[in-house]
DNA sequence: TATAAACCCTATAAAAATTATAGACTAAAT
DNA sequence: ATTTAGTCTATAATTTTTATAGGGTTTATA
């Protein structure tokens, strides 16, 4: 499951690209429109800002803006940069690779092999799926 | 991520599975294999016995094996049991449904679609792989 | 230029989930 | 009888997640 932060991060990508025509939308009306702590958000917002998918302004008039097409932010993205590795395991992941303590070797281990697929294949999915699709939902 | 007990009720089927021949196998064997806590490997090997797909002898001479084929037995099904949901998101879980606080209409919400699909096409992936392909790539 | 609005940043606290341990109990073999 | 080995439940320790706090900086505008 993801964990709160990628889904609040989700709704808040979410509620840009439906505001992509002001100029920029407060913390907190995404704060309240979802009855998410305005103070989380806050961190949620500036991890995004930071990985570059979002802009900001400070003062008053300021906010947030989306600087990316809702057809470049994958869920893959998001979801690597709040939530970390989109492997099952630590042993098979692309960006947070760590050996499993309990796997002797990892060259013949089955679990590895399988998990690398089921990697590539998540992969593909997570990848191909965008903010456009989302906001296509709405 | 696959928690730690997912991690190693895979390795223990993946044992038990290399020793069918073998009428049982130790709990202890497993854990000293892989260097895992033998208590805390107890408690999951006692919930693959209660979900079907082991068996137990008790007393002297006993232990654990296999009773299930390794082909019946799909990553998804050890995954729900021990991890919970497969989806990403509690409102479209199959198996651990609930709605999500944040979202007003779930009816109308983009990334309820969005991660609807996103749970049927992962579906397929771990349904298909099974204990078996493991095995072969040990 | 004073003021209020709004994001920036870091630290820490609270809560929840995961991981690990403990110990008494039951069953079976010898 | 004794030893071996799984059963079961409770609880402790640890880690991760979630949430809060509060002072800082920038900007619009009166």
């Amino acid at each position: 499951m993801l964990s709160k932060k990628t889904k609040y991060a989700l709704h808040a990508l979410t509620y840009l690209g439906k505001h992509r025509e002001n100029k920029t939308v407060l913390i907190q009306d995404i704060a309240e429109e979802h009855g998410i702590s305005h103070k989380f958000l806050e961190n949620i917002l500036l991890e995004l800002r930071k990985a570059g998918y979002l802009g900001s302004k400070k003062g008053k008039g300021g906010g947030y803006y989306l600087i990316k097409e809702p057809k470049d932010i994958p869920l893959s993205r998001v979801i690597r940069l709040l939530d970390g590795p989109i492997a099952l395991l630590p042993c098979v992941s692309l960006n947070y690779y760590e050996p499993c303590a309990e796997c002797k070797d990892q060259a013949h281990c089955g679990i590895n092999k399988v998990m690398a697929q089921v990697r590539d294949e998540t992969l593909k999915i997570l990848e191909n799926k965008t903010l456009e699709d989302i906001l296509q939902g709405e």
